[in-house]
RNA sequence: GCCGUUGUAGCUCAGUGGUAGAGCACUUCCAUGGUAAGGAAGGGGUCUCGGGUUCAAAUCCCGACAACGGCUCCA
């Protein structure tokens, strides 16, 4: 950190103690969780019982800290030993405290991951024995905390209130729920309303609002919620994002292969997922067999019942298969979120069986291909290496899965990639790497993800005869390149804005006539032809609208080119494209029309960032 | 699933106890228009659904469903 992030993260920290201290002093009974420091601001948690806060109750509160901010009252800093802190948490009525004080007395250490040490004011010093908490006070209030804060209430910088949710204490959802206030904090008015107006424009290009405007996607509700219809634009995005996934994939190795949409219960009981996920699926009833059939919720069991169709020789690996399908899950209704999390995804799925040798080669070559489609679609990632924690949901040997886990690492380290730990973020069978990428508000999505897998192999007893004959049992890897294509077209449209490059645009020409002439129609109908021999996405307005609304309509469509076809047009062949603006590459260019589509093709083929016209 | 907010025309929204509104979009007509909205007329809503209170409910109350913001979960 550096000193004006220190600077801002004291201010921060500072503001959660005073919105405490204003909380409490209107609901006198008020019982606090935890209130760090976030983005873009600062939370707290708080109880109030029978009562609760609402956005109404915001007025009160900031008027409140603005009292506190005014009085100029330092920020009083002191230590106690464990026993005197767990007295003030008796004292004061605050079990919520209370409980993180005994427990961290219990466990002597500060190793307890879920704890806060900043908010509870032990001193940053690893695992060390604690002794003494650290407690800071302020006029009236007091409260367990080590800092860092600012020396006094004045300092704190430009706060607003924003919202209000629940949360379950320490993050259980067994325990009981307590309200989180959330509040935006930075160093000046003008630094918090410039983030506010970037929160507010930021809203334009959520994916829902662009979907429905630029006309991608529908959700129906006699079809269902989490159940996204895809329009014919939004048609386009699928298809082309999945040729160019697969195209990519095809250089490593893949081959397509093909799986029904339902499988038997059965199969995700020998892989493993049924006792950890099947309450979660959706079921299919046969009156012509005694199966339970399920909806398929992943792909990996059918994969791994092509590989084992036949023996395999040590010379066969790697050996890769891909296909694009789409998958079914249950998710509970509040967990639903536009394209971002749905009940039918669609996976660009992929699994390499190969021998332990082979792993480095075959991940490594696979955040390769992550880089370079991400790169193409202009697309920030930060990697999250998703590793397991000391819980038993696990399966497999630990041994194995710390050499996983290294590997990895290893990998993610020389790929130069900005990563992250995840701890408790692997898949049941195996850790991953998550490639995260991130929504118009800053929130992360993951979408790439290679994933190791020892496990499931050994449960479908998966061989492969080794060059000294003996049979042994390959490693999957699990790939997919967009993740879920929803997903993936829900941090996409968000991070182009809906300015698609004229390979994925869903019209890339639209040609507006300037009247209603049989000549400059037909003039128009001819370049359509033209166009479409090429395979080209154009359209032909010849609407009785005025030339300036419709030109409206194709901007406001995020159309690339734009072809205005009258009177000049036709006698001299030529064509004036009027390019959408972050496309443009040089001046305003004026070409023979055949030119002009051929351009196009190729620009279109080629997977073009910005307009070639020029070249 | 949990906590909270919201639900009025295809879209964006106004209307807060007294027989439902605007802009855009759509249809028709007039205007033949040259790089971001030409003019006029018209059609379109059991005010999400189901109960309740009331002489009277889009409006108040309860419930369901859905969307949204979080939490939890995420193969």
């Amino acid at each position: 950190m550096n000193m004006t992030d220190k600077k801002l993260h004291s201010q921060r920290h500072s503001l959660a103690h005073i919105m405490a201290t204003a909380i409490k002093r209107h609901w006198p009974d008020a019982k606090f969780g935890v209130g760090p420091v976030i983005d873009n601001g600062f939370y707290y948690d708080v109880d109030l019982g029978q009562n609760k806060l609402s956005t109404d109750d915001f007025p009160i509160i900031e008027k409140e800290m603005k009292r506190i901010i005014s009085s100029n009252t330092p920020f009083d800093h002191f230590d106690l030993d464990i026993d005197s802190a767990i007295k003030w948490a008796e004292e004061n009525r605050q079990p919520y405290k209370l409980e993180l004080l005994n427990d961290l007395k219990r466990a002597g250490t500060t190793s307890a991951s879920d704890i806060d040490s900043e908010e509870l004011g032990l001193q940053s010093d690893g695992d060390s024995k604690v002794e003494e908490v650290s407690f800071y006070r302020n006029d009236d209030f007091t409260d367990l905390c080590r800092g860092p804060h600012v020396a006094n209430t004045s300092e704190v910088g430009a706060f607003k209130l924003i919202r209000i949710s629940g949360a379950y204490w320490r993050g259980k959802d067994t325990n009981p729920q307590m309200q989180r206030v959330y509040g935006a904090a930075f160093e000046t008015k003008e630094k918090l309303n410039e983030y506010l107006q970037a929160v507010e424009s930021a809203k334009k290009y959520d994916h829902r609002k662009l979907g429905q405007e630029l006309d991608l996607f529908v959700i129906s509700p006699l079809v269902g919620s989490g159940l996204p219809l895809f329009t014919p634009r939004g048609t386009v995005l699928r298809d082309e994002l999945n040729r160019y996934s697969q195209e990519i994939r095809k250089k490593l190795g893949y081959q397509n292969v093909w799986t029904p949409h339902i499988a038997k219960q059965e199969l995700y009981e020998v892989s493993g997922h049924w006792a950890k996920f099947g309450d979660e699926w959706l079921t299919v009833s046969s009156k012509e067999t005694k199966d339970n059939l399920v909806l398929k919720p992943m792909n990996c069991p059918h994969h791994q019942q092509i590989y084992s169709s036949r023996p395999r020789s040590y010379r066969d690996l790697p050996i890769r298969y891909m296909e694009t399908t789409t998958d079914y899950r249950d998710e509970k209704a509040g967990e639903l979120i536009g394209l971002a999390r749905v009940r039918s995804l669609t996976q660009d799925d992929s699994h390499t069986f190969c021998t332990p040798e082979q792993i480095d080669e075959c991940i490594s070559s696979l955040v390769g291909t992550v880089k370079e489609f991400y790169e193409t679609l202009g697309m920030n990632l930060k990697a999250r290496l998703s590793f397991r924690d000391e819980s038993d949901k696990y399966l497999g040997d630990k041994d194995l899965w710390d050499k996983a886990q290294g590997i990895l690492k290893n990998i993610v380290e020389k790929s130069g990639l900005e990563y992250y730990i995840g701890e408790g973020e692997a898949a049941f069978y195996g850790p991953k790497i998550d490639f995260m990428g991130s929504d118009v508000l800053g929130r992360e999505l993951q979408l790439a993800t290679p994933q190791l897998d020892f496990v499931q192999p050994e449960r479908f007893g998966l061989k492969y005869t080794d060059e000294d004959g003996q049979e042994k049992t390959p490693v999957m890897i699990h790939f997919a390149l967009m993740g879920s294509i929803e997903r993936f077209l829900a941090a996409y449209i968000e991070n182009s804005k809906g300015r698609f490059p004229v390979w994925l645009a869903p019209e890339q020409i639209r040609v507006i006539t300037v009247n209603q002439e049989e000549e400059t129609i037909r003039f128009a109908n001819e370049l359509k032809e033209k166009a479409l021999e090429y395979n080209l996405r154009i359209e032909v307005d010849n609407s009785n609208e005025s030339v300036g609304k419709k030109i409206r309509s194709s901007e406001i469509m995020k159309i690339p080119y734009t072809l205005v076809i009258g009177e000049k047009e036709i006698s001299s062949g030529r064509v004036s494209p009027r390019i959408r603006e972050d496309l443009k590459n040089g001046p305003d260019i004026e070409l023979p029309k055949e030119d002009f589509i051929h351009k196009l093709a190729h620009e279109s083929e080629n997977r073009a960032k910005v307009s070639t016209l020029n070249e």
